[in-house]
DNA sequence: CTGCTTGCAAATCTTTTGCATTGAA
DNA sequence: TTCAATGCAAAAGATTTGCAAGCAG
């Protein structure tokens, strides 16, 4: 998609940052992949970018955004956030790691806002992550 | 609360671990605390307890469901579980760093549950984190 | 006693920083 | 040309591990 490219363009420029080869890549290392750990996106590079950079561009892409880190278990991941992805959450089977993303009901959407209503918050984000055990681990852990 | 002491007690043994200094002292830094960087709880136990140990123990403590790890902004947090604390979720400050608990809607409580069930989950836990901001930076942004 | 726990020290892994160099605008 | 962005190397921080000694049961 080079949709998403432009819009990436657009939104670092609009920001005053440079459109840079290394943004670029990282971006497109993150573009239709699950979850990944700080670990994976930088391995996936090969040793093309540095690590510093890694955590350079993902923070400033938070910052900006576009990327949002879920912890899932212990160590947090990073994946693309919502403007590129459509709004969602996210299970995981506790027994074979397997993540799936949720489309947000209406209903969860609806009451966090009365949450942050409530409580004279002004909500920006939040993340909702369940954990539990999928069919076929939940039916082999009767076996 | 000796109440609480005497339920880790019998949580730890019913488990087949021992009831050891290290591990009430740890449990002791968790009551009435609100969420903590291991970094804090290790300091609040100034160098009586061993960096390792307090790794060791919380991951135990984790594994038998008396302490949970919550995710504000970047770094994950510990807090006492839903057995000695009432079941709630987070409303954090991202200006001024306020973390709130908020007790649950039933609403979103059923609608979780919903999630579970359309995916074939058996759902076991689940977190809610919110950013926003508070009532007061919200004001003092627009000044 | 005996094996689980702990402390200690060292190893690992993760994240950040300083600085010289490179590259986008 | 000019300042932001990158790579590199080193520092800082966080977490884990091996092993000998200590303690609960």
């Amino acid at each position: 998609m080079t949709k998403n490219k432009s819009l990436l363009e657009k939104i670092l420029r609009k920001n005053g940052y440079s459109v840079t080869g290394p943004r670029q890549r990282i971006f497109e290392l993150l573009v239709g992949q699950p979850p990944q750990t700080m670990r994976a996106l930088i391995e996936r590079a090969n040793g093309e970018i540095d690590r510093a950079s890694f955590y350079r561009v993902i923070k400033l892409y938070e910052k900006l955004g576009l990327v949002r880190r879920i912890t899932i278990g212990w160590k947090y991941k990073v994946e693309l956030s919502d403007i590129f992805l459509e709004h969602h959450h996210h299970l995981s089977c506790i027994s074979c790691g397997k993540v799936i993303a949720v489309k947000n009901s209406h209903t969860i959407e609806e009451a966090i806002v009365k949450l942050g209503t409530d409580n004279r918050f002004t909500l920006i984000s939040h993340q909702l992550e369940l954990q539990g055990r999928c069919e076929t681990c939940t039916l082999s852990a009767v076996l």
